[in-house]
RNA sequence: GGCGCCAUAGCCAAGUGGUAAGGCAGAGCUCUGCAAAAGCUUUAUCCCUAGUUCGAUUCUAGGUGGCGCCUCCA
């Protein structure tokens, strides 16, 4: 079966096929860099992460931008607040995504533009507009005008009669109709500003997405995605800017995915129930937090609670431990083929992952996968007698399926000299059915979090 | 007011026009010196009502409940 991903510009799911054959260019809206990012801006980060991932899997080249805002209103406040530059602002946020990004286990993008170090291309892309009509200018400020762009609406499937204008946030008087959306902002006095040709100012917030993909990527990219709120107005308002400008489809997949709640509320501001990502990092490991976050289907809502935490990291507890038994009798595993019940469970579940992957990403069934392998896994080391190439089978396809997951924990650390002979004098013990020395032992490890476990292949620890 | 989403066991969560995966937690058993890990067994009138259908949890309509977006929040 053949990728599909659910477009919400249609909605539905469709089969995937890149402009270019073999290559696929994505695009996600990055984060603004005036804050710590927050479990919210994880889950696009990791899932998007696998995407790129499976589409690298599958034999794809991909062009993965990932861009950053940094400079807007949210970072001017910011740098008056703490009483620094906003670049100063946004090169500490930036260098804090980056520990963070790589503490969640995301690769890298191919790239993440800034927006301040494309103002040329911006202010082409604005100029062009104005002199196709499709934006104005006024005191300063430019504004696009949607009356032009009769598609507006088209994505997030709004019917601009029917949408309620300045409920939220004031109308500003200098738009020609409430719905145009300001490609160029005028600065106040003290603000940072770029020079233009209608003054000083800096670029609204849809226009630098609209720029850096057409820069980077092109008129018409594969994938462009974000969380489930950039729909409106966000990529809304990209489409219109950019397909004005060209002529073309922006991209031809949008990916949205759904919200993080806290405790099965909202994560807000007001709330000040927000949990930063390296908070996050402090008690929970990076596999972890990505087996939470594909636990559920990329377009549902997901929660974070004390006990759906508990609850993932019992889970993936069972796969770990299978991984690291699987490894602990590699060493008393005999010769031998593989065994053909193992070869068949390995293929099964191969195809089940890639068949769950390629219907919109099913990343909670593909993890099913990893139980399945687990399953029989076990099962089969119940077995006396196990051949090295089976264990290896096994092992093999664990790592194929978390090359695109990553949720696996990794750590394989060595014992220090003191643990590794109480484990040693316990061995002994047993020997001697000194039972009473032997689960001395036995718990004071347990409380340094060693934990032993006896099998016939001879004693087995693991940290807890 | 408009546009959408969601409702599956104690909890998390897939899925299908033919009576429902997987995980966590719980209970029992097996294995074990005792444990642990693992295995086995066990837990669902799929929100309500009507309709379409031979047959609906799955489709349609209505209802109830929860949620999102409607100009700068991933």
């Amino acid at each position: 079966m053949a990728l599909k991903i659910y477009n919400t510009l249609t909605r539905a799911k469709e089969a995937f096929e890149p402009l270019e054959p073999g290559k696929v260019k994505m695009y996600v809206c990055g984060p603004t860099v005036y804050d710590y990012i927050h479990i919210g801006n994880a889950r696009p980060m990791i899932f998007f992460d696998v995407v790129r991932r499976y589409l690298e899997s599958v034999g794809y080249e991909v062009d993965y931008v990932v861009n950053f805002t940094d400079v807007d209103d949210k970072l001017i406040k910011k740098a008056a607040q703490m009483g620094v530059t906003v670049p100063e602002v946004a090169n500490l946020f930036i260098e804090k995504y980056y520990e963070d990004a790589e503490g969640l286990g995301v690769e890298k993008a191919t790239l993440n533009p800034r927006v301040t170090e494309n103002m040329a291309e911006i202010i082409a892309f604005i100029d062009s507009l104005v002199e196709k009509g499709f934006a104005y200018e006024n005191g300063g400020d430019v504004y696009f005008r949607t009356a032009k762009f009769p598609e507006y609406g088209k994505l997030s499937h709004q019917n601009l009669d029917e949408l309620q204008f300045g409920i939220r946030v004031e109308v500003d008087e200098r738009k020609e109709n409430p719905q145009d959306f300001v490609l160029w902002k005028a600065a106040k006095p003290g603000e940072i500003f770029w020079s233009s040709p209608w003054g000083n100012g800096r670029p609204g917030w849809h226009i630098e997405c609209s720029a850096m993909v057409r820069k980077y990527l092109g008129d018409t990219i594969d994938i462009h995605g974000g969380g489930q709120d950039l729909q409106f107005p966000h990529h809304e308002c990209e489409i219109a800017q950019s397909e004005s400008l060209t002529g073309r489809p922006m991209a031809k997949y949008w990916m949205h995915n759904g919200y993080i709640n806290i405790n099965n509320e909202k994560m807000s501001k007001s709330l000040g129930n927000g949990v930063n990502v390296n908070q996050m990092l402090e008690s929970l490991s990076p596999q972890l937090i990505r087996y939470f976050m594909l636990s559920a289907h990329y377009r549902n809502p997901l929660n974070f609670s004390a006990e759906t935490i508990e609850q993932a990291k019992n889970g993936l507890a069972r796969i770990d431990n299978c991984v690291s038994n699987i490894k602990h009798r590699l060493s008393t595993a005999g010769d031998g083929d593989v065994d053909p019940a193992v070869e068949r469970a390995v293929r099964d579940v191969q195809t089940q992952f890639e068949q769950k992957m390629n219907d919109d990403f099913n990343t909670p069934d593909a993890v099913t996968a990893f139980f399945e392998l687990v399953n029989a896994a076990n099962l089969h080391m119940q077995q006396k007698e196990v051949s090295r190439s089976s264990l290896e089978r096994l092992l093999q396809q664990f790592e194929a399926m978390d090359k695109i997951l990553g949720i696996l924990t990794k750590a394989e650390e060595l014992l220090d000299d003191e643990i590794e002979q109480l484990i040693i004098e316990r061995t002994e013990a047993r020997k001697a059915k000194n039972w009473a020395r032997a689960d001395e032992i036995r718990d004071l490890l347990t409380e340094r979090g060693i934990i032993l476990e006896d099998t016939p292949q001879g004693i087995r620890w693991r940290r807890k």
